[in-house]
DNA sequence: CGCACTGTTGATGTGCATCAAACAGCGTGG
DNA sequence: CCACGCTGTTTGATGCACATCAACAGTGCG
């Protein structure tokens, strides 16, 4: 559902000098003098434990950060401590883009397993994208690709029954996987049901039942966390036509 | 529930030189001399007809579009045609936000009534942006204020109930139109009941049942499309304790 | 006036939440 | 080594919130 287009890894250069996945994420389409100069903002990459929060909801915007190892869910939590996750992030993707908003973060970014990320100073980055037009466009396309993304899940969340909500699920994860050059058909999940649940608008009992219709229908084979496509246009068509009503 | 921070209205000067609403939108913060600037980019406003649509999917992105007059919704259709309203905009909100990711709009804009809208050429408002930083730092806010609006709506698909829904909806409105020096308290909905639905993840049928049960309890007086908010202390207790399950 | 569109309300059905129980994996400590 | 507690996952039984189906009322317009 989400980055229906995939990024233009094509066009890429080296990329922020070192990094081996910011080629997927601010310096698409950037000269080698341009990601040389983009370099100068990232002072030094750190490790978030698993658990841990990488920043809370009201922390003050520093930095945007580029997820270089690992996995992350972002959730916002509501008065009386329960949360929605709004998303999940994995290696090349950019954390906290909801901050620009009033310069404090608007959500919790929760590490899933050991992690490590790369933070981009916000004001020197804005400062440094005044100079550089590609720069401030990948910016601009970034915020822009985030809105889609979660029109998308609105779609989603509106129109789609628990099954559809699932094979949404996978294929989205499935295709980023694949952009990144990791295996299409063959991952591991790095969160719990109840995450699953949570980012998909269901119960985790939900999310189990609809791992077992997956399987019953001979799409997918998940065992715990590992999960194997086995047909992935059936579960295209799934999506296809996602309303509770096809009619 | 979106755009829970009030824009700075106080910071304003008199903005996009003669228009009365921009002021509400881009130009936030600028100086007078940078506003006759952005004024340049904005050749000539134009109507809308009620019911057309200003873009849909898949048009280039040519411009951004600022509501004049009038009042949009914005919805993501399905290849079996069926739509998901992802917004709904008054006078001195952006539309075409989602286009910027890959230069191609993501979704429809529907006039609601007769509308008149301010296109904002965006290839030259990003050339602008460069030599304007204030500028360019109000488009990134209004991007990232986007991905904030749709988090709580994800938030509020995830988590409330019916009736919970139709309070965050209506509270949010009451919100927005205080913002521009309309009534917080008495509005007019230019919306179906079914768009109210779509956009709130239910149907025409509940939305109604909906109305009636905050009409039972003294909260508000809705008839037709005429609504009188009542009681919006205890609206906002409804939207606070905003799960399924309070306990 | 007649027709199309929109909104309201009632009756019925169902998809998912909820409640409950059992199981699997896994590290810890006796 | 096994017993254990803990966390996460799976599956079954039941109930409810909302969808669906249906009938009708109000409104506006050619």
């Amino acid at each position: 559902m989400h980055e229906t287009r995939p990024l233009q890894v094509h066009y890429l250069k080296a990329a922020c000098s070192s990094c081996s996945v910011l080629e997927l994420c601010l310096p698409i389409g950037m000269t080698g003098a341009e990601v040389e100069r983009l370099d100068t903002l990232i002072v030094q990459r750190f490790k978030v434990k698993k658990g841990a929060a990488l920043y809370r909801t009201g922390d003050p915007l520093r930095s945007l950060y580029a997820v270089r190892i690992g996995s992350f869910k972002t959730c916002v939590v509501s008065v009386d401590g329960r949360e929605q996750v709004t998303g999940f992030h994995i290696p090349g993707e950019m954390l906290g883009l909801d901050a620009i908003s009033a310069d404090e973060h608007a959500c919790t970014a929760f590490a899933l397993e050991d992690s490590e990320v790369c933070p981009i100073h916000f004001a020197q980055l804005e400062k440094l994208a005044q100079t550089l037009p590609s720069l401030q466009h990948n910016l601009n396309r970034l915020l822009s690709r985030e809105i889609v993304r979660d029109h998308s899940m609105l779609m989603l969340m509106g129109n789609m029954n628990s099954d559809e909500r699932l094979a949404a699920f996978l294929l989205n994860l499935s295709q980023r996987f694949s952009i990144r050059g990791y295996s299409s058909k063959e991952f591991v999940l790095k969160m719990r049901r109840d995450e699953i649940g949570s980012y998909l608008g269901l119960r985790l009992e939900t999310i189990c039942r609809g791992i077992a219709h997956l399987r019953d229908q001979g799409l997918v084979e998940i065992a715990g966390r590992d999960v194997k496509i086995q047909d992935m246009e059936g579960l295209k068509q799934m999506v296809a036509g996602c309303h509770r009503q096809p009619r």
